[in-house]
DNA sequence: ACCTGAACACCGTTCAAGT
DNA sequence: ACCTGAACACCGTTCAAGT
């Protein structure tokens, strides 16, 4: 469906494009360069040309997923845009199946996009931080949006699997509302920003 | 070395503690069932003995690791108790090589000790916070660290193999202090705590 | 209680060679 | 520029059978 099927041969594009259809229909574990392979009708080795290892297809998915990310209405700036940031980096990384894992795998691996973190800092540092307080700041941020997301993931894959679920949860009140534990994160991060700057003098540049 | 290696069989303690063993010394991509089987001169199919599965292999190393963490000295409460905590459980992490990737893969597969995080709990509640807003907080507060060791030794292991070093990194001041990162998003976190409360419940004199 | 032997169904990656 | 064919060196897991 994406792609060149026709007589004309496969671009990288294709093959990233490929990558993540199965990212989203059957999940990281099943994404593995034999069977993306076969969904674009091509030996295995054919995908050594497109990318040199499979880490660094991970990467290039990373970069799109984490491209997907679009602050909602922007143009205010403060604290609602770096909450707007970190709100539009979760929708982001919802939007693919695994994409959080993706993500932090890669930056994990050190050749994660600094997209996600550049975001977040720029946001920061424009409600008036300094760049290397932004840059720890926005790293906090995204450890724990990435951390979160991924543990909501997981759980939609247990959930679909049925390895609990069924009959309601156990804890009715405890797990319910991820968005608003998602909230809860931000706010407390934000809230620490807030507290060093009406403590910080202007001792430092 | 450890465990019974002459006449006797293996237990699953021993199981665990060679693959602790392996872990290590070689990091967690090269912790196979077969390498620790060789390891434990068995063949790859006895571990299916003591471990259903390498998951649940891998979850009580996990379990191991987070155990290890002792906060110092202890006994007094409050944000330093919180602190303390954090930072036991950082180098709890540390003392292992990939320690915060082993423990990561296993809370967000679900069956993940649920240790680290009762125990930051714990010490949030303590210091007089509903035990909702602990929980939630805890795990703010250990996705963070976890994110934030996995880069450090995703690191150390980079610059033992000399990917990018050699010479002095091209960032002096950048990536330099870790633990000043660490206790920066820790200080975030509960910065953030604290103002929380300040809000929730009308000033005590 | 603890392990062997053998198999099943896979992996990622390399490399000469083809068009 | 893009791919095939064939191989290398591995994986996790199952299961009958042994002691």
């Amino acid at each position: 469906m994406t792609g060149a099927e026709n007589g004309r041969r496969h671009t990288r594009d294709d093959v990233a494009r490929a990558a993540l259809r199965i990212l989203d229909d059957y999940g990281l574990p099943d994404l593995t360069m034999r069977r993306l392979a076969a969904a674009l009708d091509v030996q295995p080795s054919a995908l050594y040309w497109h990318f040199p290892n499979k880490q660094s297809l991970l990467a290039e998915l990373a970069d799109r997923i984490v491209s997907r990310a679009r602050p909602s209405e922007s143009a205010y700036g403060g604290t609602p845009r770096i909450r707007a940031e970190a709100a539009a980096l979760r929708n982001a990384l919802l939007s693919y199946r695994d994409g959080a894992e993706v993500v932090a795998s890669t930056l994990a691996l050190g050749l994660g996009s600094p997209v996600a973190r550049n975001r977040l800092a720029a946001a920061i540092a424009a409600d008036g931080f300094g760049s290397e307080t932004a840059r720890r700041a926005a790293t906090a941020l995204l450890h724990f949006v990435l951390g979160h997301v991924s543990h909501e993931q997981q759980r939609m894959q247990y959930d679909s699997i049925g390895v609990l679920s069924a009959a309601p949860t156990a804890s009715p009140l405890e797990e319910e509302d991820t968005e608003a534990e998602f909230v809860f994160g931000i706010d407390l991060l934000l809230g620490g920003l807030e507290l060093a700057r009406s403590r910080s003098a202007p001792a430092r540049p």
